[in-house]
DNA sequence: TTAGGTGCAAATTCTTTGCACCCTG
DNA sequence: CAGGGTGCAAAGAATTTGCACCTAA
């Protein structure tokens, strides 16, 4: 699944702004990786933010997505979910969204809801530090693990 | 940090109450386990989960609070949060509450609001599956990392 | 009694690190 | 051309699994 072409061009503008504002060098490596997630709307983990890279840049490695997963992460432009199978996935931050967390198997999905965007921030928050987003989290069990009813998790999660 | 003993007390009759609905055996072992977590305002990770249990039963073995954990997750008694360090951490579902997390260190806090408890769930939601807890979950800058300024993670999540 | 649960230790899986070479600014 | 960034391979951490013994129901 793939956003229209004007937002991917959007994501390399705020990349390149990004990287100049933080004084580090915009390499391909992170052009890439920040567009493989930006251009994915499912939620992936590292080793499939790599098998996507890796079909522009052939000779990229596992470990510099990591590094520039977590680099960008820290600034700000994605964000991480909890972790698929113990693998942590991650989204780019591109508008204001929610998610479905089905807790049995671990399906996330996105969720548009302006209600949500809306939400005031308890002072208390601000007490913590500065608030950059606020998301809602609904947790559940999703229809697909509702069907198999009896199948209890046995051993660790299966996650999605 | 301990909750009061009333609770305590409350959380054997709830877990009783759970192995018995899903037939499963009330071990010392699922008893302690959810009791250090219930017992816990912090948000601890498998080990240090582990670490506790070990206290009251020195035999217990680190795969079994492990799949403990898990279990305890799918009966709902317990809630997973996003990684630290790598490894997930847990709390128990006693009452509602929501989070403040720093994205840059991990850092994370409840956050008691009842604005928040009262949200609304949106019908897509209900699309997705069943829907069990609403969350949510405010990102930002904890003071603390926000006063040690350019000092931008590096090699990955040095979290809390 | 007896099937489900546990402990142990080894195996996997995910992520990080040290180091030498490369390339952006 | 200088220092940050990358690839590689090996290390490290977190979590899972197979199996034989144990114990709650």
């Amino acid at each position: 699944m793939t956003h229209p072409a004007a937002e991917i061009t959007g994501s390399l503008e705020v990349i390149k702004a990004a990287c100049r504002k933080a004084g580090i060098k915009l390499t391909a490596q992170r052009l890439e990786v920040f567009r493989e997630v930006a251009d994915s709307t499912d939620h992936p983990n590292a080793e499939t933010v790599y098998l996507g890279v890796q079909k522009r840049l052939p000779t990229v490695s596992l470990d510099t997505v990591y590094r520039t997963l977590w680099l960008l992460e820290d600034l700000g432009l994605i964000t991480t979910l909890g972790p698929h199978r113990g693998s942590t996935r991650f989204e780019a931050n591109l508008k204001p969204h929610h998610h479905y967390v089905c807790t049995r198997c671990g399906m996330t999905r996105d969720l548009y809801h302006e209600d949500f965007d809306r939400i005031s921030v308890p002072a208390e928050a601000h007490s913590f530090g500065t608030v950059q987003t606020t998301q809602v989290e609904i947790r559940g069990v999703c229809t697909h693990c509702t069907e198999t009813t009896s199948e209890r998790r046995s051993k660790g999660p299966v996650r999605e």
